[in-house]
RNA sequence: GGGCGAAUAGCUCAGCGGUAGAGCACCUCCCUUACAAGGAGGGGGUCACAGGUUCGAGCCCUGUUUCGCCCA
């Protein structure tokens, strides 16, 4: 084994081991492990929260492979309809061409060869993070499959009334031309202003003031509201407006949806172009005009305003308002405007006909089913915020002006103006309302996350009642970050509820968002982004994942930094090294090497214990805590101190037990290391002599062989050399340096130290003396106490440093005693505390004042009374 | 306007009723035969603030402040 870590030169050979060896694919063995992958975008690239939502998912699924479990980690891609087709139409840019002059077939065969080409790159970059699926599952939104359970899923929902086509203000991104729902759109305060308009009444007594922050929309305006209940406006009951720079006349409704502090507490009613303003007119039974079209620009409207973007349009309705003296009031005002979540456009509101899936009815199922425990959601106050979203929910605007994706399976009739949707998976050749035989397909396709919503069951086979489907549904677990549960996670609830009648995955586990070193999010505007991928060739995956993993407790969010990836790479060498060193010590194995001495037992019992909690952490999802377990017992206690103590020993005629139980030790701590770092776990696997197979397919430590008496007296010895190196360290002395230490074992304990004595002398670097009973301690000495004993070095001159260092001692524990004291003397303490915690404070005063008094005797001793 | 999260060592974060923890950074010492990407030791915290519950409160309750997010 080379000196160093170097994850180049193994990671791809390793991935290739495990492709090889099949571990990706479900064996048959105990209980089932389904977990779907969150469908990569075709278009993406790898960045840092793909780092870690796709490696969290693999460290679960690869904890689970080594319990044994048949595991079905089922990966895809989808279509990302809006994306994938800005992209292609960039590429036709360059070439001149246009997407409407390509006409829709021959467009789409250029998406498809575009995606065989360039697309799903990401695939590629999930398996350098070591991300192990069962790649022959590999699957695609668009495939026969998929496509089928969503042309299903429509159908279906359409007979039973849940899907409807509509005319509403719907949220419509100029710029991509489509309409949007509203979980793709992003709200932020802008900068605006707060227009005063007076309406004058037709009958010419005085006006209504109106208070707007869109101006150019009154072109369409239908009323003037206030609310009922507003003392000032209590007249204006049954009158109407002369709408300004415009001939129409317009009633004045009341409406309790007016909020009667904003502004003037009258607004204007543009049906056509707000929502809350469509809620209005319907309820008043008035139309009003749609006065801007699918660019975003001005239309239907009189010449000076035709044409014009809707800001051009503001700033001439403005001036012409100002100019007849209608405007009677602007003020600078921040107010929440909607933006296009892929392009940052700003979105119109607008009045169009489109999909739509009815959601309360399919809410109430998601409802019951976290209620009722069917699936829990991890950390658990995730309940809370998808509870809310299902009770205020809206109806979901399904369909998409766009070529790319799963065209709606619904036929148009040009004679009745009726939509066919036949009830079976066929082209219908006739209208089902008055027999046309021209029937146009609606040339919508369904929103990307409809098809993502069926993901846990579309991928595998259904509606067809496949052997996958009746094996791995439901699933165990999702892994996704905490900004999709509306998005993906409660979709694929309801459809999967509505559907199949069951919850589509038991468990759901949501991790926070990957930040920057300062807790900004990473965006490609800041330039604070750090590519995953030059970390990989930097440090290696392992290091990288490491960093992820490891980084914070679940639902919370990461701050990634490179410092925190060399970390990571840092343990990964330290893993590599310590089996370097195993590999330079190979001993042939012995049939019954059993070594029992306190220190083999001692290490067995941590093992023992850091398997079955590291196991528990792991099944609730606890990964950081886990890791941090583990990475302790190997680094601080494996490496630091029985490998240190093996040195000696493998000198000894002990060594072929303490080599073979060292080698055991070390194949543990991989195994269970291995779902955190894959890479550097399988290249010492290898490496080894002593370890078969894969680590990958290995099993995890069943943690049974505890000692408890030998772990708790090592630990003590530990407290002892602990408190020798101290007492070198403070006299100057490098921890190379043995010198002469005497050590005074405490009442009942000398048997253990001078059994230890030995390992003592050498882990500390130092030539031990035992005292004997009464045997009086060295005067001009540096004392360090521990449970067990007490520890002496000679000075060379003078007492200064051991008073000071008792003193410092004294008022430590003069401190401490007060508290004690205190506690331990108080009745309502003695009372009313559990009797363990009573017992536990005495014993500890006990303590307190026998080295209270040891500490001064030997005060006394150097310096003479107080 | 509602809701959620965060506030603990210089930095990043654990801990969530019984003696304040880790990693990084810092200081001292050591190139000891696996690892200087390492080893040994050390300093550093009125746990945001104010009340309350409790024998006992970073931890529970109620407010307040600051930051971040979600929904409307």
């Amino acid at each position: 084994m080379d000196a160093r870590y170097e994850p180049a030169k193994f990671e791809e050979a390793m991935y290739q081991l495990w492709l090889d060896q099949g571990v990706g694919r479900p064996s048959p063995g105990g209980s089932r492990f389904t977990l779907i992958m969150p469908p990569a975008n075709v278009t993406g690239n790898l960045h840092m929260g793909h780092a870690l939502t796709y490696p969290t998912q693999d460290a679960l699924v690869r904890f689970h492979r080594l319990l044994g479990e048949e595991v079905l980690y089922l990966p895809g891609t989808d279509h990302a309809g809006i994306a994938t087709q800005l992209v292609v139409e960039r590429e036709l840019k360059k070439e001149g061409l246009t997407r409407t002059g390509l006409g829709r077939d021959a467009f789409l065969e250029r998406v498809w060869r575009w995606r065989e080409h360039s697309g799903g790159q990401i695939l590629g970059q999930l398996r350098r993070l070591g991300v192990l699926a069962d790649w022959d599952r590999l699957a695609f939104t668009l495939d026969p499959g998929p496509s089928l359970a969503v042309r299903t899923f429509f159908r279906r929902a359409y007979h039973k009334g849940l899907i409807y086509r509509g005319a509403y203000i719907v949220n419509w991104c100029p710029r991509c031309r489509t309409a949007l729902s509203d979980l793709e759109v992003v709200h932020r305060e802008d900068k605006g202003f707060l227009w005063r308009i007076a309406y004058p009444l037709t009958d010419g007594e005085g006006a209504v003031t109106v208070a707007t922050t869109r101006p150019e929309t009154m072109l369409g305006d239908a009323a003037v509201a206030v609310h009922p209940d507003d003392a000032r406006y209590q007249a204006l009951a049954g009158r109407t407006v002369q709408l300004p720079l415009s001939d129409r006349e317009i009633p004045v409704v009341m409406d309790r949806a007016v909020e009667m502090d904003f502004g003037t507490g009258a607004v204007k009613v543009t049906p056509a172009h707000d929502p809350g303003d469509f809620e209005i007119a319907s309820r008043h039974h008035l139309t009003g005009l749609s006065v801007i079209d699918e660019d975003g620009k001005m239309a239907a409207v009189p010449a000076p305003y035709l044409g014009l973007s809707t800001l051009e349009a503001r700033q001439v309705v403005v001036d012409q308002l100002r100019q007849i003296g209608a405007l009677v009031g602007e003020e600078p005002y921040l107010h929440a405007v909607g933006h296009c979540e892929r392009c940052d456009t700003v979105i119109e509101p607008r009045l169009s006909l489109q999909w739509f899936l009815a959601m309360k009815p399919l809410a109430e199922l998601a409802i019951r089913a976290m209620a009722n425990g069917e699936v829990t959601l991890h950390p658990e106050r995730f309940t809370k915020v998808a509870n809310h979203w299902l009770e205020s929910i809206h109806d979901w605007c399904i369909s998409r002006q766009l070529w790319w994706g799963h065209q709606i399976p619904a036929w148009h009739c040009p004679s009745c103006q009726a939509v066919t949707v036949p009830e079976d998976d066929q082209v219908p050749e006739r209208c089902q309302h008055c027999g046309g035989g021209e029937l146009h397909q609606d040339p919508d396709v369904l929103d990307t996350w409809f098809s993502s919503a069926l993901w846990p069951f579309s991928t595998l086979g259904w509606p067809a009642k496949t052997a996958d489907l009746a094996a791995y549904f439901p699933g165990s677990t999702l892994v996704t970050g905490s900004d999709i549960l509306f998005f993906w996670v409660i979709r694929m609830l309801v459809a999967s509820l509505e559907l199949t009648g069951q919850v589509p995955f038991r468990q759901v586990m949501l991790h926070g968002l990957v930040r920057d070193s300062a807790g900004r999010k990473m965006s490609k505007t800041l330039g604070n982004g750090i590519d995953p991928l030059l970390m990989i060739d930097r440090h290696g995956a392992d290091a990288l994942r490491w960093s992820l993993l490891t980084g914070s407790t679940l639902g919370q969010d990461v701050r990634a930094s490179e410092a925190r990836v060399i970390e990571g790479r840092n343990f990964a060498n330290k893993i590599w090294n310590a089996a370097r060193f195993l590999s330079q010590h190979q001993l042939p194995l012995e049939p019954d090497p059993a070594p029992a001495r306190r220190i083999d037992l001692w290490l067995e019992d941590c093992l023992a214990e850091v398997a079955a909690s590291a196991h528990d952490l792991m099944m609730a999802y606890e990964m950081g805590a886990a890791a941090q377990l583990i990475q302790d017992l190997f680094w601080e206690r494996l490496c630091d101190v029985y490998l240190e103590v093996a040195k000696a020993r493998l000198a000894t005629p002990e060594a072929a037990p303490v080599r073979q139980l060292a080698g055991e030790a070390l194949a543990e701590c991989l195994i269970m290391l291995h779902p955190f770092v894959p890479f550097v776990t399988e290249a010492v696997w290898q490496a080894l002599p002593e370890t078969t197979g894969l680590v990958a397919s290995a099993r995890w430590p069943a943690g049974q062989e505890r000692h408890p008496q030998a772990r708790a007296e090592m630990d003590q010895i530990l407290a002892l050399v602990r408190a020798i190196r101290n007492l070198k360290a403070e006299a100057g002395l490098a921890k190379s340096k043995s010198v002469e230490v005497r050590v005074h074992p405490h009442a009942g304990w000398a048997g253990l130290v001078g059994e230890e004595a030995g390992l003592v002398a050498h882990l500390a670097g130092c030539e031990l003396l035992l005292a004997t009973p009464g045997e009086p301690i060295w005067e001009r000495a540096l004392s360090a106490r521990s449970e067990v004993a007490d520890a002496y070095l000679r000075m060379g001159a003078g007492a200064d440093q051991e008073l000071e260092r008792l003193d410092r001692d004294l008022a430590e524990l003069a401190q401490e005693l007060a508290r004690v004291e205190e506690r331990v003397a108080s009745p309502a303490f003695r009372e009313r505390a559990p009797e363990t915690v009573v017992a536990k404070e005495e014993a500890r005063l006990a303590e307190l004042r026998s080295r209270q008094q040891r500490a001064e005797e030997r005060r006394q001793l150097l310096a003479g009374p107080r």
